[in-house]
DNA sequence: TCTGGGGTCCTAGGACCC
DNA sequence: TCTGGGGTCCTAGGACCC
């Protein structure tokens, strides 16, 4: 392996100023909004079914909870502690998260909503100590309007704004918000990054990169550029570039469509029968659909899968999946879920316990750039899907739907401790009215 | 007893064609 | 013994992200 002390040579100034706002443990803030007594308690949140662990307060971090845990496994430090659990609530989270991103949107023209918790920013133009008053505005307007806080991390390409923003959470010296412009900083925090905490660099990779004694961003920058190329492909390479102030990576301001939609769950309890396996893929079936008519979108091919739980070695095995074509791209709830059904039929196998099942929609395409191919038939259904769509959305989710759905649902996911859909369900909000 | 879900991009390898 | 070669397109699987 060859290395390199050159860097490049516009590392002394450098131009762009990229901005990266993440909320703070984001699930667990929401449910903080909304009871403020949880504020400075350990608080997690799980997956579906309740499953692992997928946010922790900072309390909650400190007393060694672990990111994706199994939530069984830690159930004794959680009692310990008094820990408040809550089971994910989509909803919610969804709906602030809409609410950061508009007041976000007002603070600079270039806005990439990245996830539910991330926005990148556009702040070219301004001088460094513009920034961080600029970004102690954002970091309090978001606090005060919508109740959660944010850490803001900028630099001169998104790679490195996503090392600021890890900085700007986890050292208190920089109080939530960290500026990497100049090299020397950028140097410092490369130094203290280490490699499996950079963007992009997963298991994997991290653990390939440590055999070469490749430990930190910046030992990874030191690396022979061809011998990245080359061990980590295309996106190695735009890793290393980005991390010495080449941006190779836009802010994507328009969201694109959707290439796949997926639906899947696991069981409470192992599943054996096929009339169980198709009533849920019925349903996962029938709610893919009404997203994709969500978005504006048909499907033209689909793949039906279905698991064992791979945990249990004691229990044979058994995975298998197939791809389905549809006759027609289409997005009718009822056309979909009996394809699916044929799906699940042809995969399903006698004597395993199943744990999950699922549908992915593929070869997605724009409803208003097909309509002309479509025959008169797609119209009839579209209407009747309309109609389904508008009861759903006005009386609640499922208040019609199709009847292989089936209606005693024993498969159903565990979500035993959920808080109220406070600012998306009319029931949860006149509770916390009458508060 | 109990281990999430939904996406994207890249790459290698197979199928197919001339 | 010995069975072309190169291009394109598609797909499955891997790796990663939040």
């Amino acid at each position: 392996m060859l290395y390199t002390t050159q860097l490049p040579n516009n590392h002394s100034s450098l131009q762009k100023s990229i901005a990266l706002i993440d909320c703070n443990n984001f699930y667990a803030s929401c449910e903080r909004i909304f009871n403020p007594k949880l504020i400075g308690k350990p608080i997690v949140v799980l997956s579906n079914n309740d499953g692992c662990i997928i946010t922790r307060s900072t309390e909650a971090k400190k007393l060694g909870i672990k990111m994706g845990e199994p939530y069984f496994k830690v159930k004794k430090i959680i009692e310990q502690n008094n820990v408040r659990v809550f089971s994910s609530n989509y909803s919610l989270y969804g709906d602030i998260s809409q609410r950061v991103m508009e007041i976000l949107a007002n603070f600079a023209e270039d806005i990439e909503i990245y996830s539910i918790d991330e926005a990148f920013l556009n702040l070219n133009g301004f001088e460094n100590y513009e920034i961080d008053t600029y970004c102690n505005h954002i970091r309090n307007k978001v606090k005060k309007w919508i109740g959660i806080p944010v850490s803001i991390g900028v630099g001169s390409t998104k790679t490195i704004s996503k090392i600021a923003n890890n900085l700007a959470k986890k050292k208190p010296k920089y109080k939530g918000i960290c500026i990497l412009k100049e090299w020397i900083d950028i140097k410092e925090a490369l130094k203290n990054t280490f490699i499996e905490d950079v963007w992009g660099i997963g298991r994997k990779t991290s653990a390939f990169l440590k055999q070469y004694n490749i430990n930190s961003a910046h030992d990874f920058i030191q690396i022979d550029k061809g011998w990245i190329k080359k061990n980590l492909g295309v996106i190695g390479e735009r890793i290393y570039l980005e991390l010495c102030g080449i941006s190779c990576l836009d802010l994507e301001l328009i969201p694109s469509d959707k290439k796949s939609c997926c639906v899947s769950r696991s069981f409470k309890n192992p599943v054996e029968k096929i009339q169980d396996l198709e009533e849920s893929i019925s349903c996962y079936s029938s709610r893919v659909s009404e997203k994709i008519r969500e978005e504006g979108l048909l499907a033209d091919a689909m793949n039906i899968f279905v698991l064992t739980n791979c945990f249990n070695r004691r229990e044979k095995q058994y995975s298998n999946s197939i791809k389905l074509q549809l006759t027609y791209p289409t997005n009718n709830s009822i056309k979909i879920v009996k394809r699916a059904l044929e799906g699940i039929r042809r995969i399903y196998r006698e004597g395993y316990r199943y744990k999950k099942v699922g549908i992915v929609l593929q070869g997605l395409s724009r409803a208003d750039t097909m309509q002309t191919l479509l025959d008169h038939d797609f119209f009839i259904s579209n209407a009747v899907m309309e109609t389904i769509d508008t009861i759903n959305s006005r009386y609640g989710n499922s208040t019609v739907k199709i009847a292989a759905e089936g209606v005693t649902k024993k498969w159903i996911m565990r979500r035993q401790k959920v808080s109220p859909s406070y600012t998306t369900r009319f029931e949860d909000l006149i509770k916390v009215k009458c508060k």
